[in-house]
DNA sequence: TATAATCCGACAATTCCTATCGGAAATATC
DNA sequence: GATATTTCCGATAGGAATTGTCGGATTATA
């Protein structure tokens, strides 16, 4: 239905690399640009927006670099994703809706009653997916395709 | 999370137009613009890309018009939704991919398996939503409201 | 034939997404 | 304290998607 926005899977695949390396103290954003291959100057931007949303952590100046604020198996992808629409996010046409009858109002309203309940079904499925579960799928890929290198 | 595109919005609009007068014959895109406040050039195209899904029916010629091809109860708004994104809809990154490295794919394919599951959520609100189930939501917002203005 | 409607392709205007850049502010290290 | 490193912040450019307009072809009615 809806397409993953660049900046979503950029914010996904950046906390994934913090992930496998929490604990270990900060880590750059030109080096986490460089493994996931993202360009290094948008990712600033990215990860400013998942520190603004309290995903991570930020420390400056020499040997600085960001750090997860809670360990993987707390962060869940809703988290990451309302921090980068910066949670705002108003659907409603407020602007533009001068003019409109009162018929068009309640329709609008109508309208918004069902896309809240689309919404919160996206919720329902980030919340239950977090850095921790696709680490822990991506190991049981790697475990089960392992064995057919081998033959 | 995501915002309803204008033309979604229209297109909603429109069919719930024609559900209000099921049976009565064509309507024509001119007479549904000006009752919806929709720009008649654009609503041709909604109208046409809803006939295309299959969900409405067109007439041409002098009396001609739009008609819902089935009625309102067996009408679903993803249906609708679906009509207007030529239930194409790729979320595939094919090109962009050359030069990653295995890892990288892995990771792609464990976002799309995410992502996929949140689109059958969306999918999955939108089917048990029709333009009966608005139209009858409509008529009981009204019926309580009816009576404060006579307060 | 005249009129009214959809159909279809092209295109203009606007908004959003992606990306880049320059420099300011903060911090560790020497 | 000086220097190097890194995040922070605003501006902005390029491109893609969305929104909207237009002209005329096609189809049907009367």
């Amino acid at each position: 239905m809806f397409k993953i926005p660049l900046k979503v899977r950029y914010a996904i695949f950046a906390t994934l690399d913090l992930a496998l390396r929490y604990g270990e103290g900060p880590i750059q954003a030109k080096v986490i640009a460089r493994r996931q291959s993202i360009p290094a100057r948008f990712l600033e931007q990215v990860l400013h927006a998942l520190k603004q949303g309290g995903v991570v952590e930020s420390l400056r100046g020499s040997q600085g670099g960001y750090v997860l604020r809670r360990p993987p198996s707390q962060v869940s992808l809703v988290s990451i994703v309302e921090a980068l629409n910066g949670s705002a996010e108003s659907n409603v046409p407020d602007a533009g809706m001068n003019g409109h009858s009162l018929r068009a109002i309640q329709q609008e309203s109508l309208l918004l009653t069902t896309w809240e309940r689309v919404r919160q079904a996206e919720r329902e499925v980030l919340q239950s997916v977090t850095l921790e579960t696709l680490i822990e799928q991506h190991r049981q890929i790697e475990q089960t395709r392992a064995p057919m290198y081998h033959i």
